[in-house]
DNA sequence: GAGCGCAACGCAACCGGTTGCACGCCTCGA
DNA sequence: TCGAGGCGTGCAACCGGTTGCGTTGCGCTC
């Protein structure tokens, strides 16, 4: 092997007879190297395989080629809220090295109020992703206010001033109430996550939409909204069934919400989907193997992914980047 | 505000009337550096919420202060393999921050050979870390022959040679399967992930134990392996109804494929837990809301995952790393 | 009072890249 | 034949920290 402390470019230049600037050039395909010098060069960086020391390149170039992931620093917390979040992660690390660059992850707490500048200003980051269910209106305005580059998956802090990425959540929650309407239910009602969310909002316009089309009327009391949680399904369609005993059909906001929905149903004595039907969002792994299996509206996640990363990459590099919505579709199985 | 361009140590050390030397000791608690005139320099650097520019602290100090974490490029997998593995890495976040090091993602492609060199090589990461269910033979021994330093969950490739941390495999199969003989079940069958992996293994050791301690004999037609995937949890325990028709318990290496089992069960006209008893492992969060809720085998997730921090700080830092085992305990719920 | 040690701090080199500018060489047109 | 203009390359400064070593000033001992 010839790898003997080849570690710099000054190594690749003395070996190739030009000087680092030249190697600097010839690496980074540079136009003002004359081609053979060029292709001779990284050839000899190839045989002995050199790696460029990225450090030093960052402190020169002034930017880390790094975007920090912001999570909460509650385990828990964040695996009940995105149960599809690996897979949008893995989306979004695919779609960052395609583009040079590499995915952080951190947490921050909410009570902490510099952790922009402690990322950005030291030079560790150049920008940030937020999921909207792990991120709060504090994180959105602390950003906003340094003007950090940064993006969200789902909308949660109005629709303008930034950059998101979100499902089709109006298409989502309207194929979801349909669905419901088509197979012949006659109350549905609209179980929400976090009302505030723009996603959720756009959710129930979708299912507001089905009803009008279908030439119904929207009966406010069949609306509840939680907060994503199992827990919070349970209660919502508890709180449901109480108001409208003859509740037949429901569109859960959540898989997770829908699958503690329908114990809650069975306990209340009633069947899914023979009395109430029930559909979900997210179709997250489990809910194919949910009793009975889970009708659901499927994201492409990781289609999310990669375009969150391919638009901050674009933010960063340009300056504008763009709010994109990816599509969503019913998934039919037996809950409804 | 008084933030106009305090960006560098020397623009600190002009206010504080010092040489940057001086500063820079004074940030990092040099004792060379008396102690009113650190406090001097630390109070300026706060009031103008200073951030001192960890690209060039990385280049002069040769260390990059940041680990990876080695995933697979295909997203759906990863999901389906660890549905734990978000609230490992959060666990895994929270200790490397607490030790001053940031957490990487990568992803690896089976056939990329020398990834290892890009990252470290490059100075991009001090270290790796993997998760057995994400990693392949190929990595393990990629990493070893090049003597990175790397930490994994679960025990991959053979006991001994690198760090691992782990649950406490061997307590959790016996803890299931103690529980599934002591509810009076008669023939006790084990549904194990990748026969390959230490951790199924020792699973399975357990299983022993507690068949041996109940003075039973192992039954090799009722021990069958998948890989941690639903399917072939399906799958496993068709093969198991086939050749035991009185199988009336079954330890199974994870909540997933646990769920799919139970399907199956419930296709083969039997109920759980009155005919079958199913017991899991991982306690993920949707075991608690399957039908019957799932009796499992839970680890404490992110426990583990700040000693994978620690553990791989220490390697880093000494050299020398560990193996440890976090423990598993029992969660009874329905289904067994 | 000279010599000494020590505490506190500054100087400048260094980490390993990038890049503005200068320079040498060659070609081409006048 | 000479100058202008390009092309290809080298020089050296720069990015913003860290650190070995030298220097200063002080109190101390003999």
């Amino acid at each position: 092997m010839t790898d003997t402390q080849i570690k710099t470019i000054d190594d690749i230049a003395r070996l190739a007879g030009v000087s680092k600037s030249t190697v600097s050039r010839a690496l980074n395909d540079s136009p003002l190297i004359g081609s053979e010098t060029k292709e001779r060069i990284r050839r000899i960086a190839r045989e002995h395989r050199f790696e460029r020391n990225d450090t030093a390149r960052r402190l020169s170039l002034g930017q880390s080629n790094v975007v920090a992931l912001v999570t909460y620093d509650y385990s828990a917390k964040l695996v009940q809220a995105s149960p599809f979040a690996l897979e949008l992660m893995s989306g979004i690390t695919a779609g960052l090295h395609a583009n040079g660059y590499d995915l952080l992850v951190i947490q921050v707490s909410p009570k902490d109020t510099d952790w922009v500048a402690r990322y950005l200003e030291s030079g560790r980051v150049d920008g940030f992703v937020l999921m909207s269910g792990n991120c709060s209106l504090q994180h959105i305005s602390t950003l906003m206010e340094r003007n950090a580059p940064f993006i969200t998956f789902g909308i949660p802090a109005g629709r303008r001033g930034y950059s998101w990425v979100t499902g089709d959540n109006y298409t989502g929650g309207k194929l979801a109430t349909e669905h419901l309407i088509g197979s012949g239910r006659k109350r549905v009602g609209f179980i929400g996550g976090s009302a505030k969310l723009v996603d959720v909002q756009d959710r129930y316009a979708g299912y507001v939409a089905a009803l009008e089309d279908a030439g119904r009327a929207v009966e406010p009391e069949l609306v509840v909204y939680g907060d994503f949680s199992p827990e919070s399904g349970a209660a919502a369609i508890g709180m449901l069934l109480s108001v409208a005993p003859d509740l037949d059909g429901v569109f859960v906001n959540s898989d997770l919400m829908a699958v503690a929905a329908m114990d809650e149903i069975r306990a209340h004595g009633r069947s899914v989907p023979d009395d109430i039907a029930v559909v979900g969002y997210d179709d997250v792994a489990l809910a194919a193997h949910t009793d009975p299996p889970l009708t659901t509206i499927s994201q492409s996640v990781t289609v999310a992914g990669r375009m969150l990363a391919e638009n901050l990459v674009q933010l960063l590099r340009t300056g504008v980047g763009a709010n994109v919505t990816v599509p969503a579709e019913l998934v039919v199985r037996k809950s409804a």
